[in-house]
RNA sequence: GGGCCUGUAGCUCAGUCAGGUAGAGCGUCGGACUUUUAAUCCGAUGGUCGCGGGUUCGAACCCCGUCAGGCCCGCCA
């Protein structure tokens, strides 16, 4: 069973109406790795759904939370909003300074800020969650009956985090954290308590009044969680190793749910995405990619499988130069597969059996649209590479893969794809080894590999390409025709023809790549090739 | 200090919950396709299941210990 069926069928011992959360604050630059917690929650929606539950997907934005610090992507004149919720400061600019005419004139913030663009990868990736705006929610009164009693059974949750997480809080906690006369939440010692007011002193000596219910502030981020669980009705909730362990926020969250009178959600914590080589992904070391960058490169399809194809609780290394390919064309083997004829045969070991399932699992779940079967393409990711890179324009791509018969008409989803892999070729991603070259000079140390029987056919190809006509078609039959005149199998011409052209053993096709190219180069070079090697 | 996760073929991982002959994909190697050589198809190769004990007729799986990597107990997906 895939893993997303397997957290659906735990949800269903508990009840048909299901919502799955997930949340994510907008402190920075979103990254891929914020895309496996709500592609996770998707998942499991989606395999809720199959399962026949009624199930809801929410996405909470976090923009109740405060700017912890002035982040090296933000400039000094941040140090200003340190302790103000992200919903209610003004966002970067270009330079990194505050935009205050668009946070006056359209109410642009911060939050708005780095949450739209994820917004727009989430659309084409295929995830529509309801959206639920922390800040907003919090003003709307939607905490206020779980605030007060938060608030009157206080010393209940204290007792919880302390023996939970085993630290120890300051004697002037409070189970909530009023915005201060500058609107910070920094700071501010909490003086006395009577609903709906919670009386406070600040760092700068002034004191006033915070009302719970209209947001005048904010639970702490232990009782937030919880808190959102219950005036939502989370019965799941997907989240990051980081608040899965022992003593973590998850812990102290499922008995603080129970003192707000709720019940928990069903967890499901999972690993970090991490860069290949890089370590984990952080905004401030600035090693991170973008869901939309990553999605310029990357079909969304693609991204989903990386993510159905392992297990929430498996790391998982992102890397935008070979990886992907290999992900890419796994895709294609996997879209061809017909995985219902492979499970009707009887003789399936449990194990063989397990792992066509979760193939198909994987599968059902990397689709853009829930519900329907991914269609091969009939073209891998290094077909388009080489086409892409040997043809200038689309047009001739479309044209060359309905000469191999491989389509009629491209499709939207193809054409998509060759757009994105235009746009990784012009990245700095796109990998050296992907890259097509042909030599300038000769590479003596590939013709040195060359077979002795092979080393003739060298001068022979130079000279039956100096004299045919230069098209793809006549080079293509001449680089064979070469090695048979000698006696030898085609195979021999292609040896000698990538080595003394691209100093490889193998490679693409040449003739397209050749047809592209001014003959007297090649010839000059293949002439070289053959000097040398004499 | 306390706790969680991970460790299985060259690589990525299934299999551990319900103990029963070590599995897949990729890679590699070989062959076929006798002019689509980053393609496709066929075949082969490949593992003291981190290590040491224990329980058992039988352990990758359960128990104890141990090593290594990552993480949490302020904030982080």
């Amino acid at each position: 069973m895939h893993w997303a069926d397997v957290a659906a069928k735990a949800l269903s011992h508990k009840g048909d109406k299901h919502i799955v959360s997930t949340g994510i604050t907008p402190s920075g630059e979103f990254h891929i790795g914020h895309l496996r917690e709500i592609l996770t929650g998707d998942m499991i929606a989606r395999a809720a759904r199959k399962a026949g539950l009624d199930v809801e997907f929410v996405f909470i934005v976090d923009t109740a939370d405060p700017l912890r610090k002035v982040y090296d992507f933000l400039g000094p004149e941040f140090e200003q909003f340190i302790g103000h919720q992200l919903g209610s400061i003004p966002a970067p600019d270009k330079d990194g300074n505050p935009d205050w005419v668009r946070f006056e004139k359209e109410g642009w913030t911060y939050g708005d800020h780095f949450l739209k663009p994820f917004l727009q990868a989430l659309e084409q990736i295929g995830v529509r969650p309801r959206i639920i705006d922390n800040l907003e929610s919090y003003k709307a009164g939607r905490f206020d009956q779980l605030t007060k009693r938060a608030c009157d059974r206080a010393d209940e949750i204290r007792e919880a985090i302390e023996r939970i997480s085993s630290r120890e809080l300051a004697d002037d906690w409070f189970p909530w954290s009023p915005l201060d006369s500058k609107g910070s939440l920094d700071g501010v010692k909490v003086t006395g308590y009577e609903y709906p007011l919670v009386h406070w002193l600040d760092s700068h000596g002034v004191e006033g009044s915070s009302d719970i219910s209209k947001g005048e502030g904010k639970l702490p981020w232990r009782i937030d969680w919880p808190a959102k669980w219950g005036w939502i009705g989370v019965t799941c909730e997907p989240f990051g190793k980081d608040h899965g362990a022992a003593g973590g926020s998850y812990a102290t969250g499922r008995e603080i749910v129970q003192i707000l009178g709720h019940e928990a959600p069903h967890p499901l914590t999972y690993e970090w995405i991490s860069l290949k080589g890089q370590g984990a992904m952080s905004s401030s070391a600035g090693n991170t990619v973008g869901p939309i960058e990553a999605l310029e490169l990357v079909p969304p399809e693609i991204l989903r499988l990386l993510v159905a194809k392992s297990k929430p609780n498996k790391a998982i290394e992102f890397d935008t130069g070979m990886s992907l390919v290999t992900l890419a064309d796994e895709y294609e083997r996997l879209a061809a597969r017909d995985f219902n004829s492979e499970l009707a045969d009887e003789d399936l070991t449990r194990r063989q059996r397990v792992q066509i399932e979760d193939a198909a699992g994987a599968m059902r779940m990397a689709v853009l649209e829930e519900g329907t079967t991914a269609e091969a393409t009939a073209v891998t990711f290094r077909h388009l590479a080489l086409l892409a890179q040997t043809k200038s324009t689309d047009q001739d791509v479309w044209s060359s893969l309905q000469k191999a018969g491989a389509i009629s008409e491209p499709n939207q989803s193809l054409v998509d794809r060759l757009n994105r892999m235009r746009a990784w070729i012009a990245s700095k991603h796109f990998p050296e080894e992907m890259k097509i070259s042909i030599l300038s000079h000769p590479n003596d140390a590939a013709l040195q590999q060359l077979d002795q029987d092979d080393r003739p056919v060298v001068a022979a190809l130079a000279q039956s390409l100096a004299a045919c006509n230069w098209d793809a078609e006549t080079i293509g039959s001449a680089i064979p025709q070469a090695a048979k005149d000698l006696g030898l199998t085609p195979k021999s011409g292609y040896r000698a023809a990538y080595a003394a052209l691209m100093g490889k053993e193998r490679g693409p096709r040449l003739a397209p790549i050749l047809a592209e190219m001014r003959q007297n180069e090649i010839v000059s070079l293949l002439n070289q090739c053959a000097l040398s090697l004499e």
